[in-house]
DNA sequence: GTGTGATATCTTTTT
DNA sequence: GATATCACAC
């Protein structure tokens, strides 16, 4: 093996090589915290510690998989891929899967993601007969997910008083029998939901003292990432597991926790030397990623902030160009100037689309800004938003799955009893449900018992129906282990009627489904020939088993961001919300909305700690950034289908004006205070007239090229354009001449196509 | 019991 | 502007 240390620089090598007892490590943004976590593990192996051994816990899926192939591409020996590396919640699911039968959970448990969880809140809020406008279910939810994460159980919420008082004064007394309804639901279900992962971890490691000391034995070395997320129940897990022979390493800034609204708690990190009084303490300061402006400035911004570990970060970087501030009227605009800056940095420089980022606050602000990269035909790819799979009829083939997995998923069986409808319709369901509730059963069971269900006046149609979609599933889930995971998941789409279902579907939509079901059973097929994981069990007896469809489930289960691997797309420019963009680096970087309201959000405004968490979020944005970086706001945007204006950014002003660009930066003090006098009537007019202007210059540039007379010529890059069978789209470009002219045209459900004009019949639709 | 339009609510960020 | 739910007709 190379000598590794040698990448290092004096204080990284020190963390990397401290390998005895607790150590925490402050990193700066860009000062090289993923380098000294994976450098720590490769130097743990080379010391011939066994990776069965070894813990390493992050947040993201993103995160695991980053750190899993820089740890593998510095050792060689394959013995890397038996480190526990992975989320905290995806570790937690695997330990319970083994152990869960102590607290009463099969080890076939399904995870409920949230559309289930809410789901279920919403239908018990409705069962026990509340108003949903005094009990949101959102609302209902934080606090009970709240509560978990604090390690309150259902009944310890309704006993605690404070707790009492504080529901009730603010009229909300029941929350504490919601909680305890919801427990007993998922826990009659057999499922967990996300916060329950680590909720039962701890419940297990409390009252099963063997078991705790299985793992102490077993994690003789752990690695926490971005501790400064960590919420109490990670920060005590954590620590239980290290207690025998604090050997834990823990990597966060305090400067970059933003999960503080799921219940992060950025004291763990502040107070983590109590814990440990022999804890040795390591600060990255030196960044290596980002430019003198762009350290200093977010260096300045976060100076602002009151609670924070002290820090200076440093670069020895070139100086690099100031930060221009993009100022728009609208949001379509706003988009159009970040789209031809990045096309401009593009030709200038001779940049790949893989250079740019474009970061904004929230998801929705995603969709002005691809609409301009897409009329500058610019490669995009949005990452979180609607994944693969929380599409309809993924979902949908899933919830078979995971009921022939675990008969008890109620979420999963309600979902699809009807589906494709068999004629088992409200009222039946409904009954069920009561009856479930009253025997204290899981649906399963009832519909399963013919006994029981025959006593529930349901008419014999009905029931007919339900017996032939019982016997089906127990068919489906008696091939779990001996067919493996395509076999039989091609099986349940055919055989179910989900495949016909939409194979019949000639709309654009269903063709759309079709295809996303095909790839998912693609995936499934991938999944089924790849080489089995070694798992402990593999180790102890050596077998290697068939990769079923239930083992498919449990590896996807927590995967909720961009986790679909896009094959074709490898040169693309980066969209996606702030959140999802830390630990990651861009050379060229965009934060657009920095607008009062937005970012920072108006729920920010009331407390000093959440607006001190919005600061913390735009100094991630900043020094996501390598060479260059720019900030941008628009005066008015749509919101939820209104016009509503906006005011800058005071994030905006607390960049000092030295790093701006300052011609820009001066300017936009003045249209505030314009903006504030105008009559909203007048800003209104103004903003018309400046969306008229821009369509024309749009048009100009499209009319310029090449004029011949023929039907074809009509057709023009943006235009909004409808096809017979792929539906509505937006032409992004247009190429050839007279009878060859072919468009590229992005459809809103089955994406890019591109069409030879003379054949492809579209209609212009504005 | 099924399918279709009308309407309320939504937007913070994620495992 | 988009989605989820609801009322209503069949």
């Amino acid at each position: 093996m190379k000598d590794i240390l040698k990448e290092l620089n004096e204080v990284q090598k020190q963390a990397v090589t401290q390998v005895e007892g607790p150590v925490m490590v402050i990193a700066g943004a860009g000062s090289g915290k993923t380098r000294v976590l994976t450098y720590r593990i490769a130097h743990l192996l080379s010391l011939g510690i066994d990776p069965f051994n070894i813990l390493a816990l992050t947040f993201t899926n993103k995160a695991a998989r980053e750190m899993k192939t820089r740890v593998f591409s510095l050792i060689e020996n394959t013995e890397a891929r038996n480190v526990w590396m992975g989320t905290f919640h995806s570790i937690f699911a695997r330990i319970l899967r083994v152990e869960g039968h102590l607290l009463g959970y099969p080890s076939n448990f399904t995870i409920y993601d949230m559309d289930d969880s809410k789901r279920l809140i919403k239908a018990i809020i409705k069962e026990q007969n509340l108003d949903d406008k005094i009990y949101p279910p959102n609302h209902v939810l934080s606090r009970i997910s709240n509560a978990k994460t604090n390690l309150i159980s259902a009944k310890e919420y309704s006993e605690n008083l404070e707790i009492k008082d504080a529901d009730s004064m603010a009229n909300k007394p029941k929350i504490g029998i919601l909680y305890s309804i919801y427990s007993n639901r998922c826990k009659k279900a057999d499922a967990m939901d996300f916060d329950d992962l680590l909720f039962n971890t701890n419940v297990l490691l409390r009252d099963f003292p063997n078991i705790l000391f299985k793992y102490q034995q077993k994690f003789k070395y752990i690695l926490v990432d971005e501790y400064q997320d960590t919420n109490f129940a990670q920060y005590l897990i954590t620590k239980k597991l290290a207690a025998n022979d604090e050997n834990i390493c823990v990597v966060g800034d305090d400067a970059q926790s933003i999960y503080a609204f799921r219940g992060a708690n950025i004291q763990n990190i502040l107070d983590f030397k109590k814990d440990y009084p022999d804890l040795k303490t390591f600060k990255l300061e030196r960044n290596y990623r980002s430019t003198q402006t762009i350290v200093k400035a977010a260096n300045g911004v976060i100076f602002n902030n009151k609670d924070q570990i002290f820090k200076e970060i440093w670069t020895s970087n070139e100086d690099g160009q100031k930060i221009p501030l993009l100022t728009a009227s609208t949001d379509n605009e706003e988009g159009h100037l970040v789209a031809n800056s990045i096309f401009e940095n593009k030709m200038n420089y001779q940049l790949n689309n893989s250079s740019f980022a474009i970061l904004y606050r929230t998801n929705a602000q995603s969709r002005s800004i691809e609409e301009a990269l897409r009329k500058k035909d610019i490669t995009y790819r949005i990452f979180g938003g609607l994944s693969f799979y929380k599409r309809k009829e993924i979902k949908d083939l899933l919830a078979y799955f995971r009921l022939v997995i675990n008969n008890k998923d109620e979420e999963a069986l309600v979902r699809i009893i009807n589906y494709p409808a068999r004629g088992i319709g409200k009222t039946s369901l409904e009954k069920i449900i009561v009856a479930a509730d009253k025997m204290q059963k899981s649906l399963w069971e009832i519909i399963n018992e013919t006994s029981v269900l025959g006593g529930l006046r349901i008419n014999t149609g009905s029931l007919n129906k339900i017996s032939v979609f019982v016997t089906m599933i127990k068919s489906y889930s008696a091939q779990i282990k001996s067919k493996n995971a395509y076999e039989l998941a091609k099986l349940i789409a055919s055989s179910s009627g989900i495949l016909r279902e939409l194979y019949n579907d000639k709309t654009p939509e269903g063709v759309s489904r079709y295809e996303n079901i095909e790839e998912l059973l693609n995936a499934i097929k991938d999944f089924s020939e790849k080489e089995p994981e070694i798992t402990d069990e593999t180790r102890e007896t050596g077998e290697l088993s068939v990769r079923t469809l239930d083992e498919f489930m449990q590896d996807i289960a927590l995967l909720t961001d961009s986790d679909t691997n896009n094959k074709e797309l490898t040169d693309y420019v980066s969209l996606m919300t702030i959140h999802s963009a830390k630990g990651l680096e861009f050379p060229y970087v965009y934060i657009v909305g920095l607008e009062e309201n937005l970012f920072p959000s108006i729920q920010s405004l009331n407390s000093r700690a959440d607006l001190e968490e919005e600061r913390r979020l735009f100094y991630v944005a900043l020094t996501r950034a390598e060479k260059h970086l720019t900030i941008s706001y628009c005066e008015s945007r749509y919101r939820w289908g209104n016009l509503i204006f906006c005011e800058p950014s005071r994030f905006i002003e607390e960049i000092k004006s030295e790093y701006l660009d300052s011609p820009v930066g001066k300017a936009f003090l003045k249209t505030e205070s314009n903006l504030e006098k105008k009559s909203s009537a007048s800003a209104w007019k103004n903003n018309q007239g400046i969306q008229k202007n821009n369509l024309k210059k749009i048009s100009n540039i499209t009319n310029s090229s090449g004029v011949t007379s023929s039907e074809t010529e009509l057709f023009q890059t943006g235009m909004d354009v409808e096809h017979k069978r792929f539906g509505k789209g937006k032409i992004v470009n247009i190429e050839g001449t007279g009878s060859n002219k072919k468009a590229t045209v992005f459809f809103q459900t089955v994406g890019q196509k591109q069409l030879l004009l003379k054949f492809a019949k579209l209609k212009i639709l504005n």
